[in-house]
DNA sequence: TTCATACTTCGACCATAACCGAAGCATTGC
DNA sequence: GCAATGCTTCGGTTATGGTCGAAGTATGAA
């Protein structure tokens, strides 16, 4: 029953401001070099790097040198979901956010979730893609014959989807709205579908943004 | 975007091994002592004490007086659900467990997780169960008509379930299966039903294990 | 080659907090 | 009342780790 120990390593890693509000900085699905997250943080660059380097050492952020850059992402969608599931621990628990800004009310409709939507749009789309058969429910989502049709359909090329070592379907915790959203490639394929089509645009960090377009298409499509 | 900081103090709070080993204690959902809590996690009764105090502030533990102990729970599912969540992740991510017992296997097999089943026999009746339409799935699982009327024959008392306020039924993220499992109000219902049952025996700490007559059960009745 | 940029390593400093011994309350039992 | 148990508070020690300046390495540009 000695499981406690291996729980703290990683959330020791968690529990440095300077590291959040890196791998916070990372949860909109970027690599990120040094500097940027060293800014990021309110760090030098040195302090970054050693904290980058104790990230890497416990596998939750992937480095790719490009040039004299060094990259930065985080190593997988499960990081990004248990950074979520803390803030939405956070949230309940009341911890006392520092300073709430104008762009929350905006983050808490739609934001990106590592490479995937969130926010209450995203929980909207996933219920509406469950009533209409699209996708059923076990103990993961999963794609019916209709919902496949239908997004090849929509553009999404759904057999190299299944190809990948990545699950199609996933649930994610939705941090502002305590429900589950999609995610997986299929999610992932989703918001970058909505992208090309000039359906959302990307903010500052994790905002997304729905166009006019997005609006419409989502609610003839989706009844959203 | 100052988001890193409030999930910073949370992970700060399980990132001390001491208080990392006395959250997993709570994990089986009983309320414990100041003193076993202190034993659990290797310290002496005036630093679990403090460490205590921290958690409770951050409201991460609910304290009862009862004569002159002190018993501390989860003070919710979240909590729980979070440190699953981060056993996943260690788990993913490599960080070396300190000494993998021999419970390990039973572990994975069946366990409690706070007050709902978890493990692979868990994760299997979520299956069985979405695969007979007992229950549907969209952001969240919903009892069908057929799991409502089957549940009540089970001897589970429904309807005064979905007047409390936690919700009927959650998916919670299996650590050792990293597939959902069956977690609320219903799920510690089932839990419940199938102790008084004598389908299940609980062992020391989280571990659950399934008794002949369970086995029987499980098999006739979800063919698990 | 020389310079500039991006990053890492080293060393020293400092603050935080984990820890325990000792003492102080509170509750129960005798 | 007095003793015993369970827990909290206080004080002092210790060490872990975050921080930055300075120096070192690697890559790219002039």
């Amino acid at each position: 029953m000695k499981e406690g120990p291996i729980i703290a390593s990683v959330a020791a890693l968690l529990g440095d401001p300077a590291r959040a509000n890196m791998l916070s900085a990372l949860m909109d699905g970027r690599a990120l070099t040094v500097s940027e997250l060293a800014v990021a943080a309110g760090v030098t660059v040195q302090t970054a790097s050693g904290h980058l380097s104790k990230l890497k050492d416990a596998n939750l952020v992937a480095a790719e040198k490009q040039g004299r850059h060094r990259y930065f992402r985080l190593s997988g969608n499960d990081v990004a979901d248990v950074l979520e599931a803390l803030m939405g621990l956070a949230e309940r628990t009341g911890a006392k956010r520092v300073r709430t800004g104008p762009k929350d009310a905006a983050l808490r409709d739609a934001r990106v979730c590592y490479d995937h939507l969130a926010g209450s749009r995203s929980v909207e789309l996933f219920d509406s893609l469950a009533a209409r058969g699209l996708i059923s429910c076990m103990d993961a989502p999963t794609l019916t014959p209709a919902g496949r049709a239908f997004f090849i359909g929509f553009g999404i090329d759904v057999a190299r989807l299944e190809k990948g070592r990545r699950p199609l379907c996933r649930t994610c915790l939705d941090w502002s709205e305590r429900r589950n959203h999609l995610a997986g490639a299929l999610g992932a394929a989703i918001l970058a579908e909505f992208s090309a089509r000039g359906w959302v645009r990307r903010g500052p960090g994790r905002l997304v943004g729905f166009t006019v377009l997005g609006q419409e298409q989502l609610g003839s499509l989706f009844g959203i």
